[in-house]
DNA sequence: AAGAGCTGTTCCGCGTCATGGAACAAACTT
DNA sequence: AAGTTTGTTCCATGACGCGGAACAGCTCTT
């Protein structure tokens, strides 16, 4: 796992001496060990550069929560993106981040640091801050307690004023969020309920801030999170 | 990852004694390598069932080769989803099967076989059949002279015959299957190139049989096709 | 009610197998 | 041509993973 770690912020690919070192192994263990892992495919090999191997794939595929999710989600993420052509996520908690179950975009996607599978905080995000209003109990507070997270210098760093938002969020059910994770992008995201009151995902639009208008994109938005939330009501 | 591989075929949950006996181990040590793998996020426990856990489906997605191409595909599998309504599918090839990298569907799709992260053999499906008629060399041969698998009374499993049918392929650029991966469903598909020749990935529509009309669709999916092409060679 | 068959969990002594330093060859840079 | 990288192999040492045995909690059976 230490090796396998290397590759956590972005992937790309890593020589073996960068490898021990990343992982803090010499390099005789680096060896071998990458070794093991390429036979076993979790790891690939081009010449003298490894990078993550596609059972890795298949095996990420498989995790139940996500892809049982991703499965009935796509649909509404579908809807959502044609009625309004602009960047869907759909997103879960975890811990004090959001990751993105699901990403769906046209040809001029603006750039996002939104991945697949990444992790941003949850409170830069429009889809953290839906999913952080309709936590369970004391986790607002956790979070507020924690130092915040800056993406850009819009993100919120004040306990205080993210409380208010937050509130905002809960009596409105739509939350906002205007460059605070990349500059010149702006969000707007709606939870997903699958029982009482606690959201297990959230879904959100990503535009640029020249064509954000609030107004037309709130319903649509609301549309899809409670179409998913009936789904997967009605899945169980 | 012998206790990892026991969720291979389709996910789900398990306990602890199924997957001492499924990975071979005695309880003792699937107790204490459960346990390591729960620390590491690889697995996940909900009291005495063990699941697929979210680490792997992050690390599963920074898989270079997968997640780039995904990247680049999904606008146009959009489109061609948005022109046909019908199940959009993009495959790879590994080995001698397809892995489905991904998947759009709308709100009555049809059940397939296939998931993203799955894996189907090269000979029964469009995708495959797209990605073998254009692979390198002897690969055509290799997979002639493996016994054939069936996943419908529909799938070919005589050598000759195949044969023929991917020599088709060659010529006409585009890859038909009538109910071979599963019945009642049909599958037109059409190979993406990245440089010279052989394909990097097919893309394919899954439609109910009842309204399969290929005159129509073969110049959608042959579009998208093209475009993705293009794409990857512009984004090199 | 009390046993029989499960489950997951802990303990522990044995023996294996992973460890990392040292030495090596090849491919760079200087 | 000397020097500093790289990836790779070898090997003695000892830590640590191994699985059998024993335990505790549970559900059924009788």
């Amino acid at each position: 796992m230490a090796l396998l770690d290397c590759f956590s912020p972005g992937g790309g690919s890593f020589r073996l001496t960068e490898l021990a070192r990343g992982a803090g192994l010499s390099k005789t263990t680096a060896f071998r060990l990458t070794g093991e892992l390429v036979r076993l495919g979790l790891l690939e090999r081009d010449g003298d550069t490894y990078r993550l191997g596609g059972r890795l794939f298949e095996l990420g595929s498989l995790v139940p929560r996500r892809s049982s999710l991703r499965e009935t989600a796509v649909p509404y993420l579908q809807d959502l993106f044609e009625a309004t052509r602009e960047t869907v996520h759909l997103g879960i908690r975890d811990d004090h981040d959001v990751v993105y179950v699901e990403r769906i975009h046209g040809h001029g996607a603006v750039q996002l640091p939104s991945r697949i599978g990444g992790r941003l905080p949850l409170t830069c995000t429009g889809v953290g801050k839906a999913l952080l209003a309709f936590s369970e109990g004391e986790l607002v507070d956790e979070v507020l307690a924690a130092p915040l997270r800056r993406l850009t210098s819009y993100s919120i760093d004040d306990p205080v004023r993210l409380r208010t938002v937050i509130e905002q969020v809960q009596a409105s059910g739509i939350a906002y969020e205007e460059q605070e994770a990349a500059d010149g992008v702006s969000c707007i995201a709606a939870p997903v309920f699958a029982g009482r009151g606690i959201a297990v995902a959230a879904i959100s639009l990503a535009v640029p801030r020249g064509r954000f208008r609030p107004a037309q994109l709130a319903p649509a938005v609301r549309t899809a999170a409670l179409g998913l939330s009936r789904a997967l009501r009605e899945g169980l």
